[in-house]
DNA sequence: CATCAGGGCCCTG
DNA sequence: CAGGGCCCTGAT
């Protein structure tokens, strides 16, 4: 199979998020499990990409001069790429991280003086809930997720990357693209049982398929105007139930007007934040619809978020028992 | 050693 | 619409 692909070819481009920008709280989530697929440190960020089946990498800087200034694009190719294509992927990081997003700076706006988010704005004013994948991606990451523990989830996505995804070298790292659907549809049942997936190979399977056939059609979800039709499209794909389509809706359609569903183990979390020891799941999500206007998400976002920033930065010892972290 | 729950979801009655 | 079952792993 020969080593890691080498994209050589480099491209550069500038991006010029809304404003207020926070580019570490929006190109790191600490409360996300760590992917092979991407790194990050403090100003910089790496991710691998494909725009359909060419790989690419990316590198992302923020400016010297503070995140009022744009952000520094670098994409990294086997050869020189089209005009074309450099644009496309740079649309679709502006999608993916919602930096042209006039919502966010809305709600920072709005909410810089409340008593519960107003010290997490302050302290990362214009961070955006973000995935950095695709929906098809998007979709592998949650079954990962589902019914286990975060520990299992990252080997099995890890063991998915060494069988069906593509290593990538470019600016001194190696990371893992992933498989495009066709491959995984290709692929055997029980070649994924192989690797631990348990139940989840079924899933995969059928997810893949689903996008095979085109049963999927991602452009025209991003367009979809009315949100219950978006959420009834989602629970149509097999292995999409009510967490996976909230944590969807939130990330990758940034629609923050919606805070559908709040997962018990989360509530508790909340319950703890807010001071409602004794609230359920939907006294948790009344309370942020009820306080945040049109955003409720980008309230229980920013509280939930800077919650796991402060938490790597000093262990918060309740919710490390909380999550068994 | 056995049992069980874990950052869900599907399917059945 | 409630509840059992699902792969596997580590905690009890």
């Amino acid at each position: 199979m020969g080593g890691p692909e080498r994209l050589e070819h480099e491209t550069r481009r500038a991006i010029a998020p809304t404003q207020p920008f926070h580019f570490d709280g929006t190109f790191f989530n600490p409360s996300h499990f760590p992917s092979g697929d991407r790194h990050w440190e403090p100003g910089r960020y790496w991710q691998t990409i494909r725009l359909g089946e060419e790989p690419y990498g990316v590198r992302l800087a923020a400016s010297p001069a503070g995140d009022e200034s744009p952000i520094e694009l670098t994409v990294f190719s086997r050869e020189a790429p089209p005009p074309s294509a450099v644009d496309a992927l740079l649309t679709e990081l502006e999608w993916r991280f919602d930096l042209r997003s006039a919502k966010v700076p809305a709600f920072v706006a709005a909410f810089g003086n409340d008593p519960h988010v107003g010290p997490a704005i302050r302290r990362r004013a214009g961070m955006r809930p973000a995935s950095a994948c695709s929906l098809y991606e998007y979709l592998v990451i949650t079954v990962m997720l589902q019914n286990t523990v975060v520990r299992r989830s990252v080997a099995m996505l890890r063991a998915l990357f060494e069988h069906y995804g593509q290593l990538l070298a470019f600016d001194g790292r190696a990371l893992w693209a992933f498989w495009s659907p066709a491959a995984l549809a290709a692929a055997g049942e029980e070649d994924l049982r192989a690797l631990k997936l348990g139940y989840r190979a079924k899933t995969l399977k059928r997810q893949a398929d689903q996008f095979v056939r085109g049963a999927v059609d991602e452009r025209s979800l991003r367009r979809e105007p009315d949100a219950d039709l978006l959420v009834a499209s989602l629970d149509a794909i097999y292995g999409v139930g009510p967490q996976s389509a909230a944590y969807l809706l939130a990330e990758f359609f940034h629609r923050y007007e919606r805070l559908d569903y709040v997962p018990p183990w989360e509530a508790k979390v909340f319950g703890r934040l807010l001071d409602m020891l004794d609230a359920d799941a939907n006294d948790v999500r009344d309370f942020f619809r009820r306080t945040y206007g049109p955003y409720p998400q980008l309230g229980a976002y920013y509280l939930w978020t800077d919650l796991f920033w402060r938490h790597r930065e000093a262990r918060i010892d309740w919710l490390a028992e909380l999550i068994r972290l």
